[in-house]
DNA sequence: CCAATAGTTAGGCAATTGCTTGACTATCCA
DNA sequence: TGGATAGTCAAGCAATTGCCTAACTATTGG
């Protein structure tokens, strides 16, 4: 099991571009081949070729080759890593407003 | 109210750098000065622009100048859009799972 | 008024991204 | 065995990113 601790950096920068995103979409409904990935693409196979390596880069994805077949699947775990990033700022965030907010309210009573 | 609908790919893309991600984990504990945010970074005052407008573009901050001093400040919708996506695709590849698992299950039982 | 402070603009440069085409390898199946 | 299928490699090109320095504007405080 090749113990892949995948960046942020890789990881945002794997989502941040709607083919990228499509893909994982469609595998976030099962796995598919490097061909299903690229079909609604509108782009050649190769180009493909280079987002799947960035999604996998970013651990995003994981793919095995069986046959001439090469079948990807989403790593739930990582999606998990990013998520986890985003809801920490931003609950420190509505945390620090609601301090303020009582902060603000025990102003009010105290005049 | 500037009614902006920022994308997925400019959200994404702005947490895409340790830099920028530095800046909004230093805005989820209040707001800041640009200057305030340069400070730890170790890169010129005009890069650190660079990364406010991609911060800004995305959505994730907006600032405003008073007097000689540019305020940011987080925007939390916009965390909260880009982490609803990943948790959408999450869960709906682990209820895949699921269905998955209790088919399998099925099965077993019928043997 | 003048100097320090805070930010902004412009120009330039190396590295990366996103895509292409063309040529190639490996596998499957009739 | 030979042709169709699935994927891969390599080179090349335009656009973007990420950084810099130098020069500039706007505000503030003494």
């Amino acid at each position: 099991m090749p113990n892949q601790q995948p960046s942020l950096d890789l990881m945002f920068q794997a989502l941040a571009d709607p083919a990228r995103r499509g893909m994982v979409e469609r595998l976030s409904r099962g796995p598919a081949s490097v061909s299903e990935l690229a079909r609604p693409l509108d782009m050649s196979l190769p180009a493909v070729m280079q987002h799947l390596a960035m999604l996998e880069a970013g651990g995003i994805v994981t793919s095995q080759k069986v046959g001439r077949v090469r079948t990807c699947a989403l790593q739930p775990q990582a999606l998990s890593l990013a998520e986890q990033w985003i809801n920490q700022r931003r609950t420190q965030w509505a945390q620090r407003l609601d301090r303020l907010g009582d902060f603000l309210a025990a102003e009010e009573e105290t005049q």
